[in-house]
DNA sequence: CGGGCGGCCTGGAGGC
DNA sequence: TGCCTCCAGGCCGCCC
């Protein structure tokens, strides 16, 4: 489900609902993601402190506990963080809740499984492995021609595939690395380390403008994303080509084409895109 | 080591 | 109405 967008968008809907509200309890209702939740570590961490912020790394939702705790979730595929009344009935996939002063409950649910969440010691987030090897953030600061041309330098690998690794750049997923790559008119195939600086240029603005734009849309939602607050994005409108197979292209009309890369789709118009 | 692929899961969509 | 296949926003580990 969510790329930098979604879990920007949450960040930004649940922040002003979560700061200085306390954890009062916290429920492990069932532990199988991708990493087992681990119930005493959460517990321990996060019952009975305060929010002090929210905050964002890559795809990952970081909330800042007192005590310097922090809990980390990420949604994988399919996983969904929303804010309920404590009294609302439970759903199902329904794996960690956390009930708060005021009587609302945040819940985490994760049908697919592919997410995961766990509490740490904020201070030592830097060296967790799930943290450690991260390349830089897309928007903070823009990322700019210079920055992507070191990025690729000697790849071999196709544009797209660098794109999504995450040890170069992160945050850019399947959505929105075929979105960016349409716009600055390069095929999703082209060896990174081969493309010219001023396509560079091209690309990198496009990736951050598609970005933000999708931030100021409240994200994509294809299927079931939704903010913390349940509203569904509106960034899927102005998606040009993904998902688009045998749709014409919004530039030149020609039929989008699908191609699989390292088992992912991509689509592109093969006639704006070299 | 860089790069590619399968696997992890469930559920929705579409074909027959 | 089923039953089957394919596909899905991410990431990791294994292979060459």
């Amino acid at each position: 489900m969510p790329e930098l967008p979604e879990v920007e968008v949450l960040r930004r809907s649940l922040e002003p609902r979560l700061l200085g509200r306390r954890i009062e309890h916290v429920e492990v209702r069932s532990p199988a993601l991708r990493e087992p939740l681990d119930g005493r570590s959460l517990r321990r961490r996060l019952a009975g402190r305060r929010v002090v912020a929210l905050r964002r790394r890559s795809k990952y939702l970081l909330v800042d506990v007192e005590a310097g705790s922090t809990l980390v979730i990420h949604l994988g595929m399919s996983g969904r963080l929303t804010l309920a009344p404590a009294t609302a009935p439970r759903e199902p996939h329904e794996h960690l809740a956390l009930r708060l002063d005021g009587g609302e409950r945040l819940r985490l649910r994760d049908p697919r499984r592919f997410g995961l969440a766990f509490a740490a010691a904020t201070a030592k987030l830097g060296r967790d492995p799930h943290f450690e090897r991260l390349g830089p953030e897309p928007l903070d600061p823009p990322l700019d021609g210079a920055a992507l041309a070191a990025i690729v330098a000697g790849s071999r690998a196709p544009i797209k595939a660098v794109l999504m690794d995450a040890s170069r750049l992160v945050g850019v997923g399947n959505i929105y690395a075929t979105e960016a790559l349409f716009r600055a008119g390069i095929h999703p195939a082209r060896r990174a380390g081969a493309i010219a600086r001023a396509r560079l240029d091209r690309l990198a603005a496009a990736i951050v403008a598609v970005l933000e734009q999708a931030i100021h849309a409240g994200g994509t939602t294809l299927n079931d994303f939704t903010d913390g607050l349940g509203s569904a994005g509106e960034f899927q409108v102005s998606l040009a080509v993904y998902g688009g197979e045998g749709e014409p292209c919004p530039r030149c009309g020609a039929p989008i084409r699908r191609l699989v890369q390292s088992s992912r789709s991509s689509f592109y118009c093969a006639r704006c895109q070299r």
